[in-house]
DNA sequence: TACTAAATGTTCCAAATGGAACAGTTGTCC
DNA sequence: GGACAACTGTTCCATTTGGAACATTTAGTA
């Protein structure tokens, strides 16, 4: 199944990023896809007034910059490596031919943008209908789930206070105060890296 | 290009509804991908709490309950017709065996998935970043938009200010208060039915 | 170790927002 | 026309939130 997005060939290429690199920035002319081997990226947008907001965090076997299959010339985000991260690079016109030519990868592609897009109106209605506090417990818990099945414990990527705050919406401070009420009751751990209880769904759940 | 959605076969059959009909309901078993062929569809979705949020209005060319490709057996969402519609109701089965053997409906399906993931992160942007007067003016500037092509001046589809508030996350007096400012400002006119003028682009971009 | 930058902890107040309450308007159906 | 329901207009106040300011802690590095 991953036969075509494993191999490096024509239009294909392997990128490396260390942590904290521009994988590409807002404004970037688009010509390629990028599929996510291995590592954490960060897509965020800034807006006319200089505010960002964090609009997901991708790990492997994801994509980003697929928006340009659309004809879209340029990047309407910034991708940016949270960890060491091992991309394949795709020319546009390479996925589009592999998109035609190879149906298992057309499969897992379409799979794929209806899976993200469920993620992201998950998000969409959290925005809508949640406080502060509920949202950052229910993000918290999902960077979680993505972590379960490596780790006994969950665990988060590591993201600053400011990230989490940019994901929903608020200010690092609110965030402050809520992690420190969730971790005053027993919610999440600090030990060297944060850990999430199963216990912070009744934040989201409650009332 | 469209005609593999504009015939009835094995598989699919049309649908039609009027106005304020459920198409579905958060909840049913979901079996089938539906093709809007004319009229107009809002999706939304009732929390735990009973409080409602609307993800899209969606309208002809568009999807919706395409979710369950992913394998998800229930709908997450309710869909109801906000004008009367005309549907093509395509078995789950039907669907993925189009997307195998016609490569042109196949890149259709994936140029609307990557579309329609733009649309919603821009909603997700738009309510991380900005405030009401904002993503009021945003929304019905983006609603009248769809019908430019029909209209000489720019026309709603007919919503309520109650629909507007669940739309963008807040409610129904605080709708009516920016509406009424937007219309004292000359930014939209109220004849017969709501017209946009170009000048609400202003509240949008503004400091 | 000492220095520096980044991240976190804490507080405060102005501003934005939620939500309820009630009045007025419009449209529809008998 | 009268009755009813749906929608719109308007006000008010408690609550939530944004945003700044400053202290403290942690991490990286000369």
């Amino acid at each position: 199944m991953k036969s075509f997005l494993d191999s490096v060939g024509l239009g294909k290429r392997i990128g490396t990023f260390q942590s904290k690199k521009t994988i590409f920035a807002q404004g970037d002319s688009a010509k390629t896809v990028v599929y996510i081997k291995e590592g954490g990226v960060k897509l965020s947008v800034i807006n006319v007034t200089g505010k960002e907001a964090v609009v997901a965090i991708l790990g492997p076997g994801d994509f980003c910059g697929e928006g340009c299959l659309t004809g879209l010339p340029f990047r309407m985000e910034t991708a940016t490596a949270i960890s060491p991260a091992t991309l394949l690079v795709i020319e546009k016109a390479a996925m589009i031919r592999l998109l035609r030519d190879e149906n298992q990868l057309s499969d897992r592609f379409i799979i794929y943008l209806l899976t993200r897009n469920i993620r992201v109106e998950d998000d969409l209605i959290d925005q809508l209908l949640n406080s502060i506090e509920k949202r950052l417990a229910r993000t918290l818990l999902v960077l979680a789930r993505c972590r379960k099945q490596d780790q006994p414990q969950k665990m988060l990527p590591k993201l600053s206070q400011d990230t989490l705050a940019k994901m929903i919406g608020t200010t690092r401070s609110q965030v402050n105060v809520f992690m420190n009420k969730f971790r005053r009751l027993g919610y999440i751990t600090y030990k060297g890296e944060i850990q999430i209880n199963d216990s912070l769904l009744s934040v989201v759940l409650h009332e």
